[in-house]
DNA sequence: AATGAACAGATTTACAAACATTGTTCCATC
DNA sequence: GATGGAACAATGTTTGTAAATCTGTTCATT
């Protein structure tokens, strides 16, 4: 899918957009100017401006689509999940892959952490909120939930929050989140791990369901 | 060269080191100088040099004292518990109430959050570490622990991350801080609360469980 | 459509001089 | 003897100002 589509201006505008989260991920957001934008995105500066207003302007577009496209990939992982165990881990693993892969937000935490803070704090009612719709349905249908332990607020509070931390200070051993995000898994499902025939635990079919492989190596 | 009489010396180590609290609780720490510290202290420069080498050094035992502090108020609270959940609970309880009076925390987090993150993400491992030590025998008696779900290295991890971002971003309404806390308390002690008489939940024995080992003091 | 050059106006940088702070010393005071 | 306080060099930190850079526009060119 690249430039044979009928409007080339739309390509154009990705271009742009790819180059700015480049060159994020190069230099970070506070020394970043227009200049920077054009090396990486092969356009000249007339261009972005034919195409955005401002900076600013720019800037804001680009966090506007990266949101949206994580939150696709977080409803295509959920989408693919067979149970809603199965649907919460695939999230939960989608969110920390993304967040460890993705070079320009790991770059803009370092080049700018007081203003990752204050947009966090500012904006984590809405991550919440958004998080909360995404995982409603795999929240509402896990047993704690159901059996009345916690409410699915509390639990989109405490994945955000986990999630948070996890982009905040990563884990310098990454087995341990995942199997931190298997544990919190089982205890969300109230499984027993030891196994014994208690199909009064709350929902019983979760670790069957589960494909193992977490790492599929994509970009 | 080390001061012969002890009583009075250490008041006033005491009192510049409370000053220094006060001091940060006003200005944060990025302008905070010795005038500052005299001012609320109530001691004069030279004072300030005589029980401190530097500023450095003042700097360091305050944030020492305060972790001391810290610590003991947490292992004071862990002991008033009658059983492991209410221990747990205390304990979170006890954190994030800490966390939202102590004045001069949320000032270094305003003034100066880019320090604040470095901070964490260098001292995380440690305050875990520490956290796990005094939670030892709270999240090892409950339920979950016990019958595998989860250990209590990663409860320790989730707890520690959660009490973070309580710091980080406080909950606008503290009611679902305090409610989610006891959420959490529900889920972790896999109490029913519909209180059916299910006693298939992960294990029972765990409210009662004993509470001595732990909680003696330490340094 | 896209480029690049030219441009005014706003921002950022660079670099001193002016200023404040640190850390010491020494003496008066209580 | 513990504290306050002044005097002091060394070291940082603001502050003023000129040069450099960047933004946002315009326009001729490809």
């Amino acid at each position: 899918m690249v430039e044979a589509t009928p409007d080339a201006t739309i390509a154009t505008r990705e271009r742009i957009l790819d180059g700015a989260r480049e060159a994020i991920a190069l230099h970070g957001v506070a020394k970043l100017g227009m200049a920077d934008i054009c090396a990486t995105s092969g356009m000249s500066r007339g261009t972005l401006y034919r195409y955005f207003g401002s900076r600013e302007e720019l800037l804001l577009e680009l966090s506007r689509r990266e949101a949206e496209r994580f939150r696709d990939e977080l409803l295509a992982a959920a989408r693919e999940a067979a149970t809603p165990e199965e649907q919460l881990r695939l999230l939960l693993e989608q969110v920390t892959q993304e967040v460890q892969k993705n070079r320009a937000l790991q770059r803009l935490l370092e080049s700018d952490p007081a203003r990752v803070l204050a947009a966090i704090r500012a904006q984590f009612t809405t991550i919440r909120g958004q998080l909360r719709e995404i995982l409603g349905g795999a929240l509402e249908a896990l047993a704690p939930v159901e059996s009345g332990l916690v409410d699915a607020d509390h639990l989109a509070d405490w994945v955000t929050r986990l999630l948070l931390t996890y982009y905040l200070v990563p884990d310098a051993e990454p087995e341990r989140m995942r199997s931190g995000l298997a544990a919190m898994h089982r205890m969300l499902a109230g499984v027993d791990a030891s196994g014994e025939g208690e199909s009064s635990s709350p929902v019983e079919g979760a670790r069957r369901a589960s494909r193992s492989s977490n790492s599929d190596g994509d970009a």
